[in-house]
DNA sequence: TTAGGGTTATTC
DNA sequence: GAATAACCCTAA
């Protein structure tokens, strides 16, 4: 081969995870024609696309070269079915993670294991960079496209069932779309730049996990009260009992006033 | 047009 | 020399 090689910048790669996010993985040709993407990845093909994200997914997952994961293609074509590309997608490498402490997915010795949904969700906060926190059907869409997870109906539905705006309740591709016009905002031009968006994710989840904790908090105390309550209405109905069955007679003015 | 395997260059 | 990245080839 006479031409070196051309190294991949970190804006091309930006672009391709963005494209990705907005088309989807496998749509190469139309991330590379996407008038938001061509300027930077005009010297790209559709293929080098393809090879780029290849090399992004399994360098990401901890398995190295996707050398140590060939299989023998199957050439018979009455073989198997070949599953969906997006079921063979792993996910990909972390901004956040570049830019500060991995978080709990990433200390388990493990990488290959399945992240915790908790760790995804962080994951999809960090890329998606947004300063005020991202949007349930964005952060479930960059979830089932870019981690190549598919959420269950009920768990979507459950995401779902609070927001009542019927703008939020078009088909994925339109969200998907709105999600990556959203990013288009935040181009990571450099390191530092990223670390103080990814800072700034990281504040907002913080500041979110705060609020819902203090929330949890008032939810505990509510329903310690409901017990003491329905502890007292014990007593007072063990009371009511017994001397009733002792033949005493109660006004209800006393019953509400236990002035027995 | 895409997926996946193969080849080669680069880096350590 | 191994690992990785970029590029090439081919079947579908």
């Amino acid at each position: 081969m006479g031409a070196p090689k051309q190294k991949w910048t970190s804006e091309e790669e930006e672009a391709l995870r963005r494209g990705v996010l907005k088309h989807g993985a496998g749509k190469w040709r139309t991330i590379q024609k996407d008038p938001e993407f061509s300027p930077v990845l005009s010297s790209r093909s559709n293929i080098d696309l393809k090879d780029k994200w290849r090399n992004l997914s399994f360098s990401a997952s901890g398995l190295g070269s996707r050398d140590k994961q060939r299989v023998p293609r199957p050439k018979a074509p009455s073989s198997s079915p070949s599953p969906s590309p997006q079921l063979l997608l792993l996910p990909a490498t972390n901004n956040v993670a570049e830019a500060s402490p991995p978080e709990d997915c990433e200390k388990s010795p493990q990488d290959d294991k399945t992240p915790s949904p908790n760790s995804m969700i962080l994951e999809a906060l960090g890329e998606l960079k947004e300063p005020n926190g991202s949007e349930v059907t964005t952060i479930c869409n960059f979830i089932e496209i870019d981690k190549s997870y598919k959420l269950t109906d009920s768990y979507a539905k459950r995401a779902l069932a609070p927001m009542k705006d019927p703008s939020l309740k078009k088909k994925d591709s339109a969200k998907s779309s709105k999600a990556a016009k959203g990013q288009g905002l935040f181009t990571a031009a450099s390191p530092a730049l990223g670390a103080a968006e990814a800072a700034a994710t990281k504040v907002a989840d913080a500041e979110a996990k705060s609020h819902l904790a203090n929330e949890h908090m008032m939810e505990v105390e509510r329903i310690g009260k409901m017990a003491e309550e329905t502890e007292s209405l014990l007593e007072l109905a063990s009371e009511l009992y017994e001397r009733c069955s002792r033949g005493e007679v109660l006004t209800i003015l006393q019953v509400a006033h236990r002035e027995f």
